[in-house]
Formats: structure tokens, C-alpha cells, sequence
DNA sequence: GGGAACTGTTGACGCGCGTCAACGAGGCTT
DNA sequence: AAGCCTCGTTGACGCGCGTCAACAGTTCCC
């Protein structure tokens, strides 16, 4: 039986291959160094002419060109590891979405790593495996990269994005914006409750010594910590816990709004009195603090403002001459508070 | 300046490009062929001493293969690209960090697609991109696959698991569960609650007809289908719709526990009894059901255990001999009703 | 008219790896 | 001694691509 003739066909009928440059040279008429040029975008070298056939064959052939291929003659290959910390947020899936979505659209492939995975293998490890096997383009720090694993990633040639220490402040102005907030409705005590049971969360640390400065800056008492876990009688012991420390009033800046909710129902079941005794602040603004009675007072973001920075980063290292609109702060607007009536 | 003596270090000097397997069969004294086989695992046809020298060479110089030339050489990568529906629960960041790390442990690295990432750009073309760059060992679909989709993927000869269709009843399951419940509180009319203004859902489709479906089996009267938006007036007027629909009392069975907390407080704030007039079962077990009050009454699932058929699907697929202890279908464990106060 | 400068195009190499066919050495049989 | 098999090992090729140096063709200037 006859070998099929050449299958090419943009739909790829089972069997035959997939097109690659070699495929759209012959059909072009070309070389295929042409096809490579062209293809990359060297245009005014050429001839319209040629470049008009050669980008025609690639449609035709329904033309992609090869990850791999691509990447061994390059020496490093078009993906971006993101790496996301060990943070809790209910919202955190769209900020994977839209950082994923803004990488695809420069024309890379995300590869979203977690920090620390589980028990067993140190995300460190992993993360370092990962960069040698693949050899991304970059990387994207959210805030779970040591020192360490920073210049691991620098020494493999690998660029770590945002250049800055990851956190952009960022925390620091959540931190006091809860903490302003508590001030301006009459709180003169405050607490930051962080999320218990979690591995070292460098938000929640950062947030909490942001708190913590408003506290000495304003002349206020300084802020009281207690980690509290997302769970009735845990929450309860938290907030007894605190009550121990701080005399009502006092006002509870949380590291997000599952802790808010938390501390919010404990309260009640304590017989205190929300907001008259106890202040509480989420943070995040997941809808669904909003939904419960009475509506928490949170601080609202907008997941696209608040991923400027990293936007900015990515347009900056890998972007065309266009995609410079952004800047390399987050937008105020990205973070506002939503007053609720539970401060 | 001399360059530089060949530098072969573990931890990769600045300069210092990573070792390749010409490095290790330098340093092992055997050819580039024989480091191949032996790290392949071809083992048995070497002598002892040789594999020996070859893995102690390697870790010496902290050799890692490159993806790119394996995938290259090989034809295709060893990526397997996770794809995620267009579906919202709070823990899907679990299930996505579990089945990550699974894969990680078969020695692929996952990569997560988006069913539907925003409105510009379908899905779909994203998809068969991906596919075809990166010519990925497989793709695991955790729902939002078409059925086109998954024809082009197997013509791309990118094998797609789990081979069934890929619900596995699992939502069948659950719809099940929540009805049961529902009855056996004594709710003689059962509604179902899908979450509003969400581009199509077949999670959610899955879980209505379920419920449906029982409700005919039992001789009940129809279930009735609601769309609920998560916020307090939206979640109100659904609420009011299916008071039309169904005289209390009556049980609803959510889609998740957002939606469950949006009609629990909803009917509150419309003055029914929960649990007399309505009755509202969630489905997932998030924390943030369990620190409310009334506590929620709700389907907790161990995502382990849900994640069953998945894992089992890739060892069957890719994994070793000895990791065939899973069983193809989800534990009945995975899923349980948590009574709380709310049915 | 001969070289220089420029434009448009291409041949050829190498990136790192998997693998097939082939090899030498040693033991065995005929 | 010649042939055959087995065992352990390797040379060489190709995967698809980016890119450098070199090439033919044209225009220009002295």
C-alpha cells in the first residue's frame, strides 16, 4: 500500500503530522530561514511579496509552530512560571485567570507553580527542577519566593518579575487602610487577626506589621495579634482570647473576609455587640460577606487594578512598544474600603 | 581574558551554562547513549557499575534534562494540560493544587487552561493552540472539554482522560445526595439553585437534572430551577421568584455554598423560618458555611477522595506498576451531607 | 567598466535528547 | 578453527527551530 500522499490539512487528519516550517517553506516556494524570519516578525527585510506568500502557507497549513523546537534553538522556551505563595483568598482563581490570560495574550504560556504543595518536598525543590527542565522566560513572583530561590532563578539567567521585592507595599497600604478605617469610626484599640493553622504567610506578616505601625504612628495602644481559625469554636476561643488583651471597643482588622465572617458570628455568639462593642473589617471583598446579615465591612479590590503592578512588569521584560499604558503601581483604585455594618 | 574553565557545578555559577548529558557521559567516562538509557531507567541491560558511575555523575553535576530537547526528540512534551470548566466553587484551588502535585509525582508538569478565560478569544482556540505547540503527553479534563474539543485532541494524538465522558456521574452523585437529604427532612418540594449570570455551567446543569430526576422517581412535585446571583437584593428576588414556583416550605438544594448563603440570609431578611418555611442545603463543606449562623447545612467533600477517578486515570495512563491502587470511580467518601442548621 | 554599497534570500550549523542499528568481546557449539 | 549467540556499549541520525555568515542581484559612484 502507497504511503498517503503528503497530508496537510489545517484540521490535522489523524496520521498525518503536524505542519512545520519545512511544510510551509516548500509550499511558499521559499527557504525555510525565510519562513523563520518572517514568521518572527523581520518583515521589512523582505519583500511584501514574500512575506504576503509565506504568511498565506502558514494559514493555509494551519501552521504553529513547535514549543519545542522553538525553545532548544533559543535556549530557554516561552513559558512563564507564576509563582503563587501559600495565600489564602477566595478570589485568588481569578488572579491566576487574569495573570494567566495577560501572559497568553504576549504571546507565552503560564505555568502556575505553588509554592508549598504539601507536606512531602519542599516547594523549594520543585520550584528549582522546574526552572532547570523548563528554562521559562520568567518568572512571576506573587510573594511566595524566598531570597534565595530569587537568585537561584537571577543565576539560571531567568528574570524574576517584578524586579522589586514582590509585595510592592502593597500589604503595608491594605494594612492601613483597615486600620484607618477602624480609626475614623471611632475605634481606639486595634487587632489584626491572621488565619491560624496556615504555613508562614509573608501577606498576612506583612499586613499585620503595617497595623501594627499605624497603631505607634497615631499614638494609639499597640495592636494586639491573634490568629484565628476558620471554624465556630476555634473562633470563639480566638476572640475570648482577645477580649483578654483588649477592652471593648475595639476594632479587628482581618487578614480576609472568611476570618472577618468568623470573628463576626463568634462575637454575636459571645453576646457582644457588632459593631457597638467589637469593629470588624474584612478584607478582599468576597461577595459573599455581602450577602450575609449584618453586611461586612470590607476592603473592596478590583482584581485588574490590583495586578497592575504585575502587568506592568510583564509589558516591561516581554511586551511590545504598545503595551506601556501601565504603571508600575498598583492603582489606589484597586483598593477601596466597602463600608458594611460591621464597623 | 581565558574563558572561564569548563564550569560544572551543582548549584550553577553565574555563567556557567547547566550540564547537558554530554557533561555527564564525559564526567561517568561512557557514551551520550548510555546516559540516555540508564536515566531512562533502561537498567537492566547496563552493567551495576556502569549505571552507578552515570547516576553518581549526574548528581554530582546536578544534571537535569531539558525539556525542550526531550520533547523535541520524543515528538511530544511531557506536559499534561489540566483543563479547568467554567465552574466556581471556593476550594477549587485545592482540587487544582492536588492534581497538580499528582502529576508532578508522575514526572509531568501540569499545565492549567481556562475553559473559558474572559470574553474576547474562545476557549476553544486557545485550547488547540496549546495542543499543538505544545504537543503536551495529555490532557486531563475536568469538564470543560466539548466534545469537538475532545476530537481534536485525540486526531492531535494527545490522549484525553479520563477516557469516559468526564462528569463520572460524579454530579449525578451530588444532585442525589442533597435531594435525598432534602426528603428525608421531610421537604415535600424541592427547589434547585444555580448560580446567575455564569456563562454555562455543566456542573451546574448536571446537578438541576439530577435533582429533577429525583423528584420524578419519588412521585414529588417538579423541582423548579432558580438563578442566584451572590448579592443581597439579587439573591432576594430570586428568592421571591420561587415563592411563586413552590408554597413554603420547601428544600433547596444549592449549587454551591455561596449560593447557599446567599438564599439562607435572603430568606431571613424576607422574614421565612429557616428551617421551616425553607430549607437550604449547600453543596462543598467550604469553612465559611460552618463559622455563620445557623450553620450550613451542606455537602462536604474531601477532595482527595473526589479527585479519585483523576488520579486513577493518570496512573493508569502514565504511572509506574505500582500505582494502581486507586479505583476508577470516586469514594463514596469523597462526598457527605454535614447537617447543620439550616434543613 | 570596475568596484562598493545595499537589498533580498538562503545554506548550514547547532541547540539537547531518544533510539535504532551496529559494533566488539567473550563464551558456546559444531 | 569457524560460526553463532549473548551481553554491554556506542556512533550517528533526526526531531523543529533560530540565526549567522554568505550569497546573487541590483543600483550607485568614481
Amino acid at each position: 500500500m502507497p504511503r498517503q500522499a503528503e497530508g496537510r490539512s489545517p484540521v490535522g487528519r489523524p496520521g498525518s503530522r503536524p505542519a512545520t516550517s519545512v511544510d510551509v517553506a516548500k509550499l511558499a516556494g521559499v527557504s525555510r530561514a525565510t519562513v523563520s524570519h518572517v514568521l518572527n516578525g523581520q518583515v521589512e527585510r523582505f519583500n511584501t511579496d514574500t512575506v504576503e506568500r509565506v504568511r498565506r502557507a502558514a494559514a493555509a497549513l494551519g501552521y504553529v509552530r513547535s514549543a519545542a523546537g522553538r525553545a532548544l534553538a533559543l535556549g530557554r522556551s516561552d513559558f512563564i512560571v507564576v509563582v503563587v505563595p501559600n495565600v489564602t483568598f477566595i478570589r485568588l482563581q481569578d488572579v491566576v485567570q487574569t495573570l494567566s490570560a495577560d501572559i497568553e495574550k504576549l504571546g507565552f504560556t503560564a505555568v502556575v507553580h505553588f509554592s508549598v504543595a504539601g507536606p512531602e518536598g519542599t516547594g523549594t525543590d520543585r520550584l528549582r527542577h522546574l526552572l532547570e527542565t523548563l528554562r521559562p522566560a520568567g518568572v512571576l513572583d506573587l510573594g511566595g519566593l524566598t531570597r534565595a530561590d530569587r537568585e537561584f532563578a537571577a543565576q539560571a539567567g531567568c528574570p524574576v518579575l517584578p524586579p522589586d521585592k514582590p509585595p510592592f507595599n502593597v500589604n503595608e497600604w491594605l494594612g492601613f487602610l483597615q486600620a484607618d478605617h477602624l480609626r475614623s469610626r471611632g475605634y481606639a484599640r486595634i487587632a489584626y487577626a491572621l488565619l491560624a493553622d496556615e504555613r508562614d504567610d509573608s501577606y498576612a506578616r506583612a499586613r499585620a506589621a503595617s497595623v501594627a505601625a499605624f497603631c505607634a504612628a497615631e499614638g494609639m495602644p499597640p495592636s494586639v495579634d491573634v490568629h484565628v481559625p476558620i471554624e465556630p469554636e476555634g473562633a470563639q476561643r480566638a476572640l475570648e482570647a482577645l477580649l483578654e488583651a483588649h477592652r471593648p471597643p475595639f476594632g479587628v482588622a482581618c487578614y480576609n473576609d472568611k476570618v472577618a465572617l468568623a470573628l463576626l458570628f463568634a462575637a454575636r455568639r459571645l453576646g457582644l455587640a457588632v459593631p457597638d462593642d467589637v469593629g470588624v473589617i474584612g478584607m478582599e471583598g468576597a461577595d459573599v460577606g455581602q450577602v450575609v446579615s449584618p453586611r461586612l465591612t470590607t476592603v473592596r479590590s478590583d482584581v485588574r487594578a490590583a495586578m497592575r503592578p504585575f502587568r506592568y512588569a510583564l509589558a516591561q521584560a516581554y511586551g511590545g512598544p504598545a503595551s506601556r499604558e501601565d504603571e508600575p503601581v498598583f492603582g489606589k483604585e484597586a483598593f477601596a474600603v466597602l463600608p458594611g455594618e460591621t464597623t
